[in-house]
DNA sequence: ATCATATGCGACAAAACTGTCTCACGGTTG
DNA sequence: CAACCGTGAGACAGTTTTGTCGCATATGAT
């Protein structure tokens, strides 16, 4: 039982029970409390290491994806693949690490803070590139469709669970929703009006 | 210091620390632990008032809308701004309620399950409607819809907490993003091909 | 004035969780 | 075989939170 395999089991375990005690995910992973303490010196150390691993994932998603490539090169082809390529990964670090989300003292905790800023920081550049080369509309701001993103990402996770669908159709229901909304579509009507962003 | 006062009282710092204490919030309260005990018998309990009064709103969001009338009248017009009102009125909704949107154990709670459920059985009924009178798309099921919507509301209380969009702009950008996505518009265009619940 | 009600304050016990420690056991390595 | 390392089990103290009680106080109504 090493360090990674008890951090799965912890992660495993909490999005089952976000408020799981120490003693709880050590008898989820099979060891014994004072071996989970061993490894980790207290829930505090446990929670950081599995964020840490959450962040890591994300930077690995965004550079998996290629978004600073496709943001450098403005291109809007490259930029929708590599918007595909970032949302269908975000699904699955959202639906793994999603227990965290809800966690309020890990959001502001500041060995994260830092971390988790300059990737949304990334990711907000991307969108905004992908506004500019005319792939997303640019009259909402970049950062909010950032949140609107993570957002999504928590609903599907939150419908999983529940069992509302099935794991496969995930990616299509939230690209679909994330790119063309929810209204039925006469060509080129937009339901809402445009805002004071446009430019 | 009545009750009602001081469950307003437990929102706004729950809002702020969604693990507070009850000596913390009776301290935001304004009034001793001992009142807060004589008013609610325990935190479980404090808890429980929040949520059904967060579901008392959310059933006079759905009647305010007329969602119940639209349903049956299936006019697209009339579903369509009964949708309208819905979507505006969550958003308060989410983001006065929100840090119960988080707390595992009260979403399971055996005394708000069949509520919710029984509200959200209305909603998804609803969108249907809006489906079938060709309000909203119909290659996404409705029960995802309603999901979707409450992920967009998260996110935009999220958004407000981080001061990242302002108040006034909520109901547009969420709005803009649930009817028509993130997709720049070329006119009749789809950015993800439609599955296979169309009919 | 008196009584009832609501409240504040402090004390208390019980529970849950945490972090640390010791000791014994078992497998591995030298 | 012997030393070693990781582990499990259990005990322990410290902390935090919770829920309850008794008592004093103030406010207001009769």
């Amino acid at each position: 039982m090493g360090r990674d395999e008890i951090m799965s089991a912890a992660i495993r375990h909490l999005n089952t029970d976000p408020a799981a005690s120490m003693a709880q995910i050590a008898e989820a992973a099979g060891v014994s409390r004072a071996t989970l303490h061993r490894h980790f010196s207290g829930r505090e150390d446990l929670m950081l290491a599995l964020a840490h691993q959450s962040l890591d994932r994300w930077a690995e998603a965004q550079a998996g994806a290629g978004i600073a490539e496709a943001t450098a090169s403005a291109d809007p082809e490259r930029l929708g693949h590599a918007l595909h390529a970032l949302l269908t990964a975000l699904i699955e670090i959202a639906d793994e690490y999603g227990f965290g989300l809800a966690d309020h003292a890990m959001a502001v905790h500041p060995d994260l803070l830092p971390r988790s800023e300059e990737l949304e920081e990334r990711e907000v550049a991307f969108l905004a590139a992908a506004q500019r080369a005319g792939v997303l509309r640019d009259d909402l701001p970049a950062r909010w469709l950032s949140s609107a993103v993570l957002g999504l990402a928590v609903a599907a996770r939150e419908s999983l669970r529940r069992g509302d669908i099935a794991r496969r159709d995930v990616p299509r229901l939230l690209l679909g929703m994330f790119f063309d909304g929810a209204a039925a579509r006469n060509p080129g009507e937009r339901t809402v009006p445009a805002g004071r962003e446009g430019r």
